[in-house]
DNA sequence: AAGAGGCCCTGATAGC
DNA sequence: TGCTATCAGGGCCTCT
């Protein structure tokens, strides 16, 4: 589910229900994700109080006290549960709770507060757990990933320096974590049919009036994005979590042959395939 | 070095 | 009903 606004949205309300409370235990069902989870996770987590939840692109960051982290990728498919406890017997089982909610498979990972667990789910396991035990490990971790859309450092100056003599697609720039970091496939898709431009345009042909554009609406489509709460696509039946809206608000995304949104256009929207990601454009509109 | 594509994995859906 | 093919919100790795 998850680009820069839908962890964004998991980030805030994580925030709400599990910032300054310790973990009294973390049980591992599947440690196969991406990458394995450490053998030690459960150890290290073990009754370590949060101190503060944060987010880098579609990074989650744990914050622990004396510069420990636990980062959470969700992948293509995550997604964390809040469930409730709702038995004075606490018991490690997911069958102890009203988890109606909770998808009865790929439940890997339960971490244990004294009121609630959060469970991570992930069907296609493309998400992942990593535990960095100094400031240093969390620098260098962030070390290739470029600039958010909303940081500063992201204006006008840096996108052109970038694009510059550059043979590679705008598209596959958006969708490059090291040029811009949390733009995934939807938000780049729908950036560049917003700011007129054709997905296949090399960087080196970007004009200053199109940097303009992207840099705008860079900002405009996610920040509109989180305000709605995200968006909720292919929703995983029994997932609750997931309300956002801006799908409804999409304008080429998983549109192919409907009428382009622009007043008085009469172009269906197309899709390509760019770097195995499928591209909707209107080839009217975006040149 | 830069850029494109393969691949990791499961599930939903479409078409026969 | 049951196959098969295709597609999916990410990003690391390998090849040219």
């Amino acid at each position: 589910m998850p680009e820069l606004p839908e962890v964004e949205i998991v980030k805030q309300s994580l925030q709400k229900r599990a910032e300054f409370k310790k973990i009294n235990k973390v049980l591992i069902q599947n440690r196969n994700l991406r990458f394995k989870i450490q053998s030690n996770l459960e150890n290290l987590l073990k009754n370590k109080k949060i101190i503060k939840i944060s987010r880098k692109s579609k990074y989650l960051i744990i914050h622990f006290k004396n510069e420990k982290y636990l980062i959470i990728h969700l992948g293509m498919s995550g997604t964390l549960h809040f469930i409730k406890r709702n038995n004075k017997n606490f018991q490690t089982n997911l069958s102890f709770y009203n988890s109606k909610q909770l998808p009865t498979k790929h439940n890997h990972v339960e971490i244990f507060f004294s009121n609630f667990k959060i469970v991570y789910n992930d069907p296609r396991r493309f998400g992942f757990f990593k535990f960095l035990i100094s400031k240093k490990e969390l620098n260098d971790f962030f070390k290739n990933i470029g600039p958010e859309p909303l940081e500063a450092s992201f204006d006008i100056i840096y996108l052109k320096k970038k694009l510059q003599n550059r043979e590679k697609n705008i598209k596959n720039f958006l969708l490059d974590q090291k040029f811009v970091s949390g733009l995934g496939n939807i938000y780049a898709n729908e950036i560049l049919f917003y700011s007129k431009i054709d997905p296949f345009k090399k960087g080196k042909d970007i004009s200053n009036n199109e940097l303009k554009q992207i840099f705008k609406y860079s900002k405009l489509v996610l920040k509109k994005a989180i305000k709605k709460g995200g968006s909720t696509i292919r929703n995983f039946k029994n997932v609750k979590g997931n309300i956002g809206t801006f799908q409804k608000e999409f304008k080429v995304y998983g549109k192919e042959g409907i009428n382009c949104p622009t007043k008085k256009c009469r172009e269906k929207i197309i899709r390509f395939i760019i770097s195995n990601r499928s591209t909707y454009l209107c080839k009217y509109c975006q040149k």
